[in-house]
DNA sequence: CTAAAAATAGCACGATCGTTCGTTTATTTA
DNA sequence: TAAATAAACGAACGATCGTGCTATTTTTAG
């Protein structure tokens, strides 16, 4: 890795952190290069434009939430372990020290979901994938046995970003620390609820997914 | 009305559609001056510093929201009928035309989530309120035995929230227009599990809650 | 070790930001 | 209608924004 690329992380880094507070729109490069001692027209140069930044800050959040919480959830075993693990580690990402100003992401969502351009393009293209990736792992659930048959996993991955929402939401804006514990209230209790008297599994089965 | 109240309204009006788009952070007073065709100075006066617009227009899109959703869904009776209506009225407030960027409180939200200040301190005030309002209307519901006894009615409150908050996000940023589908049919079967066996209701009076 | 190349710094630009101030126009009151 | 008050304007300010240049330093390659 050229010195080139190694600088561009490190901005990258702090860029992110920085966006997490004060939002995508709200980055600037002079108090960025101010934050990081680099010159204005240095840290410029690296994307070529503001718009170039933003972009690379909306990758670079994307990235780190696939390795935080897509990649180490596929180390569970296919189906309800799974997606339980991906609903625990997509909260955990809501509260991490490294981002005072909670998911970057979800902020960017909302700053740009009316604005036409890449940076929305590349949003709506993440946001898909993570609502993918949920509803592969329902219907994973629902392969194994862990979920009743006839489940509707897009409505169930799309009540799952509620939960996560409102948790982000209430955790951020109001600082209840209860509510990472609702989201999971509601998550136990969603998922229950496709477990219910029409799923055709084994009393052992049922137990192992619940447990 | 004197007519320095009278031009503040007008301003509070293009204000929040602006802020719908743009974002309370985003809101210019020269732009906004450009849009009303009035002075920056002159617009600049009703308000005293930028920040007290942007407060203004908090208040303002509050205000809206309450005679919007709130007051219409009271003449509603008590109980499930009522709450009903509430989340109806909530989630026509995502997509209004006069408003191209969707709910400016929420995008408001997310934007000073992590911003201390007047304006934050608001838009906590009034999410308390709604979630409050959402609590009370679901308590309502189990005194009439429209819902179970031991129903929840503050996690009731937050999944409800989670449900609006999903049909914006993808309502706004993929423009999936079955979002708001997605969200009728999660309240549905959230209240549903609300009046489950549990529930110590007349068939007669069950039937009537759910119709 | 030296030359080519890449990375960073320094400086300046036009534009726009919020804000102040004095003046002018419009409205209300007497 | 005349005086008093309120509202809106116009110009200017210092600051900061993103961006384009040219130098200077640092890194890489031969």
């Amino acid at each position: 890795m050229g010195k080139g690329e190694q600088t561009r992380a490190l901005i990258l880094g702090e860029a992110v952190a920085l966006a997490s507070q004060v939002g995508i729109e709200g980055l600037t490069i002079g108090v960025l290069a101010e934050r990081l001692k680099l010159s204005k027209s240095g840290l410029f140069a690296h994307f070529g434009s503001r718009e170039g930044l933003q972009l690379a800050v909306v990758e670079a959040a994307q990235e780190d939430f696939v390795a935080r919480a897509i990649k180490p959830a596929l180390t569970e075993p296919r189906g309800l372990p799974r997606l339980r693990r991906l609903f625990e580690l997509w909260l955990a990402n809501l509260d991490l020290p490294e981002r005072p100003g909670g998911c970057p992401l979800l902020a960017a969502a909302v700053e740009f979901d009316d604005q036409p351009g890449p940076i929305r393009d590349r949003l709506a293209a993440g946001h898909r994938h993570l609502l993918a990736t949920l509803a592969r792992a329902s219907a994973q659930a629902v392969e194994c046995g862990h979920l009743a048959a006839d489940s509707d996993t897009e409505q169930l991955a799309f009540e799952l970003f509620g939960l996560v929402l409102a948790a982000h939401h209430h955790l951020r804006l109001l600082g209840d620390t209860t509510a990472l514990e609702r989201a999971r209230r509601g998550f136990a209790e969603r998922i229950e609820r496709c477990q219910g008297p029409a799923a055709s599994l084994g009393p052992a089965d049922a137990a192992g997914a619940i447990a």
